[in-house]
DNA sequence: TGCCAGGCCGGGT
DNA sequence: ACCCGGCATGGC
């Protein structure tokens, strides 16, 4: 327990503490969130994300009957609304007509199973689908994104043309099937992620040790 | 102003 | 098997 992930991880946590994604929103939140969010600031989705709940149609079944202009509308800071609206229509359609629209009877499904059923949805890749496993079924697979991937790359621990699943089993190798330990890692990388990029944007994932220096060096063997 | 955001799909080589 | 354009809004 003291490969290199062990210490970035510890490095991250020290410096940004708890990130607390999606609490509390609850599961179905979290599931319509991970679709919106798909190259997209989330300032954007919170927008729509309002717009959902303060129209009442935050369950499934009621979500699942909203005629698509409508939905359309109502997504629409979020960004690519016309192709989102369909995405989570496809994707309701699996939550209400294969689980008649109980997360909890979903998320008891195996996770391998209920993986491959996500992926299986038009508009949910791998990412998304992580997402909704861990985020908001507390299953314990770990979400890959495009900052996980420079900065893994940008450091050599990785390559470059490295795919979302070598990343992701990359992290799986080395760390414990461990849902808070999945949950706070990826939000810290997004966290610093954001941090960075926004002042350099064609960075390709800055060393850790500049933004982090308290700690020194991190060396693969220690 | 231009470029980017917590991707994914479909069509073309 | 890659490579690439399309999808769209809001923030800096």
């Amino acid at each position: 327990m003291s490969g290199i992930l062990q210490q970035v991880y510890e490095r991250l946590w020290k410096a940004y503490g708890p990130q607390h994604w999606w609490p509390g929103d609850g599961p179905f939140e979290v599931i319509v969130g991970a679709v919106l969010t798909q190259n997209t600031s989330w300032k954007n989705v919170e927008r729509a994300i309002r717009n959902l709940r303060d129209a009442g149609l935050m369950t499934p079944r009621r979500l699942a009957r909203t005629p698509l202009p409508e939905l359309e509308e109502l997504i629409r800071p979020a960004g690519y609304y016309r192709i989102k609206a369909r995405r989570l229509r496809n994707l309701l359609e699996l939550i209400v007509k294969r689980y008649g629209g109980s997360l909890e009877q979903m998320f008891s499904t195996p996770m391998d199973v209920l993986r491959e059923e996500l992926l299986a949805v038009q508009g949910v890749g791998p990412e998304t689908a992580d997402s909704i496993l861990l985020y908001a079924g507390n299953l314990p697979t770990f979400v890959v994104d495009a900052y996980t991937h420079r900065v893994l790359a940008r450091h050599g621990w990785i390559g470059f043309d490295a795919d979302y699943y070598q990343i992701k089993e990359y992290f799986e190798d080395q760390l414990e099937p461990d849902v808070q330990l999945f949950n706070e890692y990826h939000a810290l990388l997004v966290r610093v992620g954001h941090l960075h990029c926004r002042r350099q944007p064609k960075c390709n994932g800055c060393p850790l040790e500049e933004m982090l220096p308290e700690g020194g060096p991190l060396t693969p063997e220690s």
